[in-house]
DNA sequence: AACTTGACGCAACTGACCGTTGCATTTACC
DNA sequence: GGTAAATGCAACGGTCAGTTGCGTCAAGTT
């Protein structure tokens, strides 16, 4: 029952938006009373954190082909095609809706934390593999490559094809480890000059 | 007054954010009554959309230092603390509350095109500079580099410090160029190998 | 079997806010 | 001075939020 209600609230808010969600709606969509919905989650925002919760435990499918820019394109694919989904938008609408010290708040850190954590295995692995330099931000990486996506889609609400997030990738990765060179080769210059 | 009632329409956003805002309570704060509200606006939503669309007509200053790096770095600083404020955050938790097809969403695209149409010129002075390939598309580079700062600031809530930006900025302008190089490199290549 | 406990359903209530309407009043323009 | 548009004012019906008291039912306890 508990998971009825949170089910419900999902489908509501998909369909009416955050600010459109009623407790009433909610119960009668999952078949029980409005009362019960208040003895058990009192706010409504206890509740919309519950059902986001519960939404945001599903596993994170990692894309593991050999390669880091296949990985990362992949990648990309996936929160492009998530967040450009109805329930997708919702979801992101419903975190943002809350201010920064709320229960939405927190689930929404927990959330972002879970992502970065599942993804970065990518750039891991890339390094393991030496296609990106040792001493890599992971986190940094992957926020590289999913803000352009998150901004344009939610910015100017335009979409953002195949091509946009293959140069995308190469962007980032040729960045990574040119950059990286360039600094190892100031080091190594400065080391030789300075003493 | 319509200016006192928009006035005080962004404030009570701030204050109540999105969800609280009460037209009694607008009227209230502009010294107006809430009949002349409803009667001039009619709806809450254009109410807001009206107020966001009149604070995005504020010009956009637009960092000029004659170095791309460090222009990007001024702009990306200047996002940053933009949507870090509370009306920033308001702001932007209002344009992300109205679905696709309402008039927030539509004040949305106009303020992004805005901003992007601004902020491209650091772009166009880049490549006159020679500092940028010819043929690099602006807007992906500003996206480059605000969506990441965007992500960071909207997803984990974390603070973006100002080396990040640097190291933000460091990885898409030699990603672009040297990446651009690896283009011309490979076409120069296959240029000779395939024929 | 009788009892207790806890969760849920049901109905009703208060209060807040929405959006509207009819009317008086002011303002501005001709 | 007259007219029309914009505003103020007060009151309204309607919707929803939460709350409360009471009845019901099932599960476990003794």
């Amino acid at each position: 029952m508990r998971a009825a209600v949170l089910r419900a609230t999902i489908a509501a808010l998909v369909e009416d938006g955050v600010g459109g969600l009623r407790i009433e709606d909610i119960a009668q969509r999952a078949g029980v009373n409005k009362t019960s919905v208040y003895r058990r989650w009192g706010t409504r925002e206890a509740l919309l954190a519950d059902a986001l919760l519960s939404l945001s435990a599903a596993e994170v499918p990692v894309p593991d082909e050999g390669d880091v820019r296949a990985d990362l394109v992949a990648l990309a694919r996936r929160i492009r095609d998530a967040i450009s989904s109805p329930v997708g938008r919702s979801i992101v609408a419903a975190f943002s809706s809350g201010g920064r010290d709320s229960d939405l708040a927190d689930v929404s850190r927990r959330f972002w934390r879970a992502r970065f954590e599942a993804t970065g295995a990518i750039v891991e692995r890339a390094v393991q593999r030496g296609e990106l330099p040792p001493g890599v931000d992971a986190q940094e990486i992957i926020e590289s490559i999913a803000g352009p996506v998150w901004l344009r889609i939610f910015g100017p609400g335009e979409d953002v094809d195949d091509d946009r997030l293959a140069r995308l990738v190469d962007i980032v990765v040729t960045g990574i480890t040119e950059g990286a060179q360039e600094v190892r080769g100031r080091e190594a210059g400065s080391e030789g000059a300075t003493p």
